[in-house]
DNA sequence: AACCAAAATGAGATCGATCTCATTCAGTAG
DNA sequence: CTACTGAATGAGATCGATCTCATTTTGGTT
């Protein structure tokens, strides 16, 4: 409707001395210049952007792929990422997997089609990945975003997770606690679970303890305390759980409040994540933090830099453990009483 | 690179032919069509969805303005727009403001430069946004969320807040209650919040109380004790606080008990929005509920049909008072031992 | 007044699809 | 075998900007 045409014509130039305007105004003569800004102004002129992206094969858009904003973490994450990439002038086109790895192809090949300039992901698992291979294979720029892969060409923002995960145990090992379980959800899907998982068994091992199988759950962000029992079979009485995230963590301690057992005292909780909220509940969580809006600023800022061909090289981001009411020490070490046992 | 133009020669067809194969099949004999789909495929052709955009004029992209994603609120709304959109072969291009409404207007100028073929937004104040009365002006389809303005012209979805406010004031009252406060975030900048508070005075006048004035915290999101006893000069002790939503109400309990005040014993707090966290929390967060995901899908839908030409009419969706343990009977009627006081 | 480099401007192709309208093709009837 | 009809296909314009390269202006020199 209102195009450059249309704008140049009313100031009576030429369609390259209007676009010049906005690109190279310095090219222009002032009263030129002037002229045409007028024309536009009247005219409510509105620059297409799918015309300049046509023509500059450069849309100033990322696509971002993510597996459910519900979670804090990636809620946090995106916003992050959305203020990091405005400041550079790019915009977001945001999809959502569900965890779902089946989906990922699809929704990427999507996005490619609207030739974003690069990709931000976290997939379910970036060991054996569709998307990423082909991605690779296309030189089509890209990022990971908490996950974790092998493979040290592909860029990756995340934490040491086995590292993090290890960390969470000593914890509980320095509080007394030997009787350590470890939940998380479907692991088949999530490589940063099965690395956290790692770091669990390290740790136990470290002081001669057998670890435990992984006590899986049906959902990424929701425990069950009727599941952890089913999974605790011929188990001794634990004392402490390590959780995968923070709203397992959240979930697991709610439900077992509501099965009668206290937390702390009967039974310690630490999440993954450190999400806000968090710190506002009562347990405050204690939790492994991941620097949630570092991660996605990193994430805008090595995408950037590998679409100007650099090769960014970047090392894991730091983890902390935050102290919480969730996790205390040891009650009465020689009895069981209130300990959770296999039903 | 690979466009359709390659496709088209390899297979020894016009563009026009190729074309076709892909946007009405139905039209090309099938021979030729297996000889385009076989070139597509060996030079790995992804249609190039600018141009389609360019020409077609119409991007099917959605675009989304919301304060901030760590809202759950605004998350869950964001999944459920999403999974709507996608279903109906549309994209979301996401902004956030920070609940800055300054910032609005130029994030959707940019939008609308990507010409998006509508807007979802969740303004700060919907009664004198410019806007919303640019949008009018330009005739672009929008459909607000959350927000709730007097012009009836305006699509937008939401609860009704006033109502809903007033339902959980009455059942406060009901619940024996007498001194009512409400716990907001910057009235000015939310005529959701406004609303709410009208509820809160309608219920308490019905019961010949007089409403307090709002208690207003510098944060949408975060409320703190300290700032709350600053706001009570003069007032008598609290028995139960309303928030205008349950970031405000999580945190709230959180440094009430903090400051050694037992919620609800002490004071009964209610939130605003039912996120899912409220429950797994104890005590668990009464709140009034918004259905948040039929709010997204709804605002896809209503979107979709004004782009259509259709008029929808809409009402407001229903809200629901969830009871939970923040919110209790008032106890000792006839002694303030334990209440608020200012200091 | 003539000349020249530098500064402004313009003409036209281009990005990759879609759409209209004209043209060719295949199959059938006479 | 010719004519006719509907199905397939093709030619070329178009969406709205950018970019290159050619051309015109401008302003300063001599």
């Amino acid at each position: 409707m209102t195009d450059l045409l249309s704008v140049a014509k009313k100031a009576g130039v030429s369609r390259a001395t209007a676009a010049r305007v906005f690109s190279q105004p310095e090219l222009v003569r002032k009263t030129t210049l002037q002229r045409v800004l007028a024309a536009a102004e009247e005219l409510a002129f509105r620059p297409n952007r799918l015309a300049q992206q046509l023509r500059t094969q450069a849309t100033r858009i990322i696509g971002v792929l993510l597996p459910d904003p519900r979670n804090p973490v990636f809620a946090e994450q995106l916003l992050a990422m959305e203020l990091a990439a405005r400041q550079q002038g790019y915009a977001l086109l945001v999809t959502t997997t569900g965890y779902d790895a089946s989906q990922e192809l699809q929704l990427v090949e999507e996005m490619l089609c609207q030739r974003v300039d690069g990709l931000v992901l976290t997939v379910a698992d970036a060991e054996n990945s569709e998307v990423l291979a082909k991605l690779q294979r296309e030189s089509v720029p890209y990022v990971l975003v908490y996950n974790q892969p092998t493979d040290p060409d592909v860029q990756a923002i995340s934490v040491d997770n086995r590292l993090a995960m290890y960390d969470a145990a000593q914890y509980l090992l320095a509080l007394g606690h030997r009787q350590i379980g470890m939940v998380a959800g479907p692991m088949a899907q999530s490589d940063r679970a099965r690395l956290r998982y790692d770091g669990y068994c390290a740790a136990l091992r470290e002081h001669g303890i057998t670890p435990r199988p992984v006590i899986e759950m049906a959902s990424h962000t929701r425990a069950s305390f009727p599941l952890l029992q089913s999974h605790m079979q011929g188990n001794e009485g634990l004392t402490a759980l390590l959780c995968s995230n923070d709203l397992l963590a959240l979930s697991l301690i709610s439900d077992l409040q509501r099965h009668g057992h206290a937390v702390p005292d009967d039974i310690s909780v630490i999440g993954f994540d450190g999400i806000e909220l968090g710190e506002l509940l009562f347990p405050s969580l204690c939790s492994v933090v991941q620097p949630r809006e570092a991660i996605g600023r990193e994430a805008v800022a090595v995408l950037l830099a590998m679409m100007r061909g650099e090769q960014p090289d970047i090392g894991k981001l730091p983890h902390r453990l935050r102290p919480g009411e969730s996790a205390g020490p040891l009650q009465r070490p020689d009895t069981d009483a209130h300990r959770i046992r296999t039903r």
